[in-house]
RNA sequence: GGUCGGCUAGCUCAGUUGGUUAGAGCGCUCGGUUCACAUCCGAGAGGUCAGGGGUUCAAGUCCCUUGCCGACCACCA
């Protein structure tokens, strides 16, 4: 073994050196052709625009954690990563880095933005891939995805065509979210809603014919011309007399038919709505129910554009506004009735921040209800899961109200359509012009055999080719040994926000076109706050960097507060504290394993289960294999329960609370012996090494380099633990348990807790002058031990007593039945004596136990409580109060005789 | 507006089907130079479980309600 062990585990100096070792060795790679049953992971592709931060790390730490777990049991496991182009945000990304420069990409042309794209994609990229590796994903980087690869491409063209051919992508004008600065449109989950607070304004229009007039409220006045109605609410009897009648557009001029149309609120402003069917979803579908015309005043660069009223080219939200304008005019005019303070939602662009224009615009769409129905039956019928599970709801009802998609965005990067028209005329899939889908790149029109084509200019949102990801990734719509063998995948770990965006998009797809669902089981993670609550990100600049803290504290303890706050599924404030808890918990390991190692130099260890058999441990080693066995349960079903938070917390408080605090301590005696070959020494060194080997395999997916480094102090082979793959090196159950010797080693403790604390007042040098002797008092379960010989030795020494037959006491301290009565010390003098600190001791031990008994004795005394409640507890009940009356009669004597 | 989540020790959080005296880590106080570890060891203080009401023999846990905080969804101009 190597001994060459230092005091401290120091993660900076080794992690990075470990992990090329594996990355050298290739065990990160799948194997398709492996017999061992099958567990893969796709990454989620983190977008190319900037470094990860926490976030990402607990996510892909959680992932990290199952994919080593699946493979310490034995699964051929593959993890596929990849990045995202991230068509709109890695656009407004380098937009904002040009404008930073005094440049634009208009300035650069397309090829000169695209070198600057491909530029960035490499370096960030690589940046990416370097903060995942440093975090110690084992990763099948031999897979490394992107979006953009040809492969992908292909397979992005391909599903797109697939669905244009069976109808499901249509082109039509429709209203759609504009944003004026990317000049695109985005899908209605990119608009981001912020609380503006604005006026609303209330305009008169007159009837036509000059009978009454109607006043609508808007905070938008500067749309009205392009209104085409106004719309009243049919059971409002105000308007009744309106309806059908023509009002007149106030400056314009125009008339407009008076609908009646149950959306209007009549509680709301007058009860009366100016409809532009041109700017707003709302009234454009009013305008679909009433055959209302389609006006524009509003370009794609935002300026107003009118037919009837040309204001010089305005945008409408510079000053002085064309909203001003409008308004002036009205009052000028006195159409302007009044304005109020108004507050409500205006939509912006999550991307840049732009407000969202909505116009009247040609845009490609995807049909939903074909897709959606079957994506809503897998997670109906439990096919797909969601943890936790309440996100399943949050699914399904946002499936219940899908509209089309709309999948084209007017950048410059991204999928390009593969729509091609030949030249025969211009437009779009317009009369006589001949528009198809093609994967391949065509050579002439299939209809006129014209040779002369060219493709749609528009690109895909970005979330359709993140929809393919779990299987276009694997080689799709080729066959390919890894669909057969990894597809579907087994678990997604993802964060909240993209449910919508990613995940039911990626279920929708896979159904599609593998006719399987993607994946089975979604892990939701916890959304990683600052320490004030605030959601970590970018523009807001309360970010950590992961490799920040793996600088402080390490991969490891990075992964285990990951592992520990992820899936609770609360959000979480960031606590760095935490972090450096962990830190030093691998320390404790790193320690402990060099004890551990030290005492089993030279000894021939045998089997921990061999020697119980044997009869060759004692109780201290049953014990320790006892309580192992409830941690490998627990463990285990703590990680097949998706709850690693609950693992990685049973795993410390087990290794630092019982086996080193406890076990290590009792078995230094053993350990000292100078002979190898002695029995206590071969068995309680046996047992440790199984312990420490049994807690690194467990805490290898949790934080794989201290698990390693001392796995291959352990094993002299120097193969790494994860490429064990002849059989699992997941630690099973000896079926030692025993929960009879877990109660008496806990009245054992106690013993010791309470002598050392009568004996608290001495300096250790005099404690050992302290006798100690133990006298039973009353009998109780689990006191057994403690009044055997090795109890009485062995709470001596844990206490660091001398044992004794009797002593005059100075000190008692009861426990669980029975007395330990420690001597005065020697030369009682400075400082206290026993007596002193165990008065204290004592009255505190007297008051919780008269408290106890009163509480108890109150209890038993409601007839009701008798009654009713189950017996096991009511004899429950009967049995603590007994125990608390012995405990009592003898603290009393105890007391009055001190 | 709708839906969902949260409010437990100074801080960050656990708390399974209701059942002894509600836990952990950090922080704090006191005490520790023994050969695994001061990144440590031992002891301790600290909570009317957001407020109110109800169900029950018994409520942090179930129900109603109020108040904050947060997320998501949403077509009220």
């Amino acid at each position: 073994m190597d001994m060459d062990m230092d005091k401290a585990w120091r993660p900076q100096e080794v992690e990075q050196r470990m992990y090329r070792e594996w990355e050298a060795a290739g065990l990160f790679t799948a194997d398709p052709k492996s017999r061992r049953p099958k567990f893969s992971v796709v990454m989620p592709p983190p977008n190319v625009t900037g470094e990860l931060h926490l976030g990402h790390a607990t996510n892909d730490t959680v992932q990290d954690i199952y994919v080593r777990y699946k493979r310490l049991r034995g699964y051929e496991v593959l993890w596929l990563p990849g990045t995202d182009h991230a068509a709109i945000a890695t656009q407004n990304v380098l937009e904002k880095r040009l404008a930073a420069e005094g440049r634009t990409k208009e300035q650069l042309g397309r090829a000169g933005f695209e070198k600057v794209v491909e530029e960035w994609y490499a370096q960030v990229g690589a940046r990416i891939v370097d903060q995942l590796k440093r975090l110690g994903y084992i990763a099948d980087w031999s897979r490394l995805r992107f979006t953009m690869d040809d492969a992908y491409v292909r397979a992005v063209r391909e599903a797109f065509v697939r669905l244009y051919d069976d109808g499901l992508i249509y082109r039509g004008p429709r209203i759609v979210n504009w944003c004026p600065r990317c000049q695109s449109s985005i899908s209605d989950l990119e608009v981001d809603w912020r609380e503006h607070m604005d006026t609303l304004y209330y305009i008169r229009y007159d009837m036509a014919d000059g009978d009454g007039a109607l006043t609508v409220a808007t905070v938008r006045p500067e749309t009205m011309l392009a209104d085409t109605g106004v719309a009243v609410n049919p059971d409002d009897e105000r308007y009744r007399r309106f309806v059908g009648r023509m009002a007149r557009l106030p400056i314009v001029g125009r008339e407009l038919p008076v609908v009646a149309d149950a959306y209007v609120k009549q509680d709301f402003g007058t009860g009366a709505l100016k409809v532009t069917p041109g700017h707003d979803p709302n009234d454009y579908e009013i305008g679909q129910r009433h055959g209302l015309e389609i006006l524009t005043c509003i370009d794609k660069a935002g300026n107003i554009v009118s037919d009837e009223w040309v204001p010089d080219e305005l945008r409408t939200r510079d000053a002085p506004t064309a909203r001003d304008r409008v308004v002036e005019m009205l009052r000028d005019r006195e159409h302007l009735v009044r304005t109020e303070p108004y507050a409500h939602e205006v939509g912006h662009c999550d991307r840049c921040g732009e407000v969202i224009e909505p116009l009247i615009d040609e845009q490609w769409w995807c049909a939903m209800p074909e897709l959606r129905d079957p994506a809503v039956k897998v997670v109906e019928d439990g096919r797909v899961e969601f943890v936790p599970r309440r996100y399943t709801k949050v699914y399904l009802d946002w499936m219940a109200g899908l509209r089309d998609w709309n999948v084209s965005r007017q950048l410059w990067l991204g999928h390009r359509i593969p729509i091609y028209y030949c030249d025969n005329a211009a437009g779009h899939d317009g009369a006589g012009v001949h528009a198809w889908a093609s994967v391949d790149e065509p050579e002439a029109c299939p209809v006129c055999g014209k040779v002369k084509t060219r493709q749609d200019p528009d690109v895909l949102d970005t979330w359709f080719s993140s929809a393919l990801w779990p299987f276009a990734t694997m080689g799709w719509p080729a066959p390919s040994e890894d669909l057969d063998a990894f597809f579907p995948t087994a678990m997604l770990g993802t964060a909240r926000e993209i449910i919508f965006l990613w995940v039911a998009r990626m279920i929708m797809t896979s159904l599609r076109f593998m006719g399987d669902i993607p994946f089975s089981t979604v892990l939701i993670n916890a959304v990683i706050q600052d320490r004030h609550g605030q959601r970590m990100s970018k523009s807001k600049g309360n970010g950590v960097d992961p490799l920040e803290m793996i600088d402080k504290y390490g991969a490891d303890a990075v992964r285990a507060w990951a592992a520990e706050v992820a899936l609770r599924g609360q959000d979480v404030r960031f606590d760095e504290a935490k972090i450096e808890g962990y830190k030093n918990f691998a320390n404790k390991i790193w320690n402990a394993s060099r004890l551990v190692l030290g005492a089993a130099e030279g000894v021939v260890t045998r089997p921990a289960a061999e020697l119980a058999a044997a009869g060759a441990l004692t109780p201290f080693d049953r014990w320790i294999l006892s309580r192992l066995d409830a941690l490998i349960d627990e463990v285990t079903g703590a990680l097949d329960g998706w709850d690693p938070g609950t693992a990685i917390e049973a795993i410390r408080r087990f290794a630092w609370d019982e086996f080193a605090d406890w076990y290590l301590e009792a078995a230094k005696p053993a350990f000292h012996a100078e002979d190898a070959a002695d029995p206590a020494r071969v068995a309680s060194s046996s047992v440790a090494v199984h312990v420490v080997r049994s807690l690194v395999v467990m805490l290898n997916p949790f934080t794989p380099f201290i698990s390693e480094a001392v796995w291959q102090r352990l094993d002299a082979g120097g193969e790494p633990l994860i490429a064990r793959r002849a059989e699992s090196p997941w630690p099973v159950s000896l079926g030692l348990r025993d929960e009879g010797l877990e109660t008496e080693m806990t009245v054992l403790f106690d013993a010791v807790k309470a002598v050392r604390e009568a004996a608290g007042g001495l300096r250790s040098s005099r404690r050992q002058d302290l006798g100690m002797a133990v006298r039973r008092v009353a009998a109780l379960p689990g006191q057994e031990l403690l009044e055997s010989d090795f109890g009485r030795a062995a709470l001596a020494r844990l206490a660091g007593v001398q044992p004794a037959e009797s002593v005059d006491a100075a000190a008692t301290v009861v426990v669980s039945g029975l007395e330990v009565r420690l001597s005065a010390p020697v030369a009682a003098g400075e400082g206290g004596g026993a007596g002193q600190t165990d008065r204290t001791g004592m009255e505190r031990q007297l008051e919780q136990t008269k408290a106890k008994i009163v509480a108890l004795e109150a209890r038993l005394a409601n007839d009701d409580f008798v009654a009713k409640a189950r017996p096991e507890v009511v004899q429950q009940a009967r049995d603590d109060l007994q125990t608390a009356r012995d405990r009592l009669v003898i603290l009393e004597e105890a007391f009055t005789s001190a």
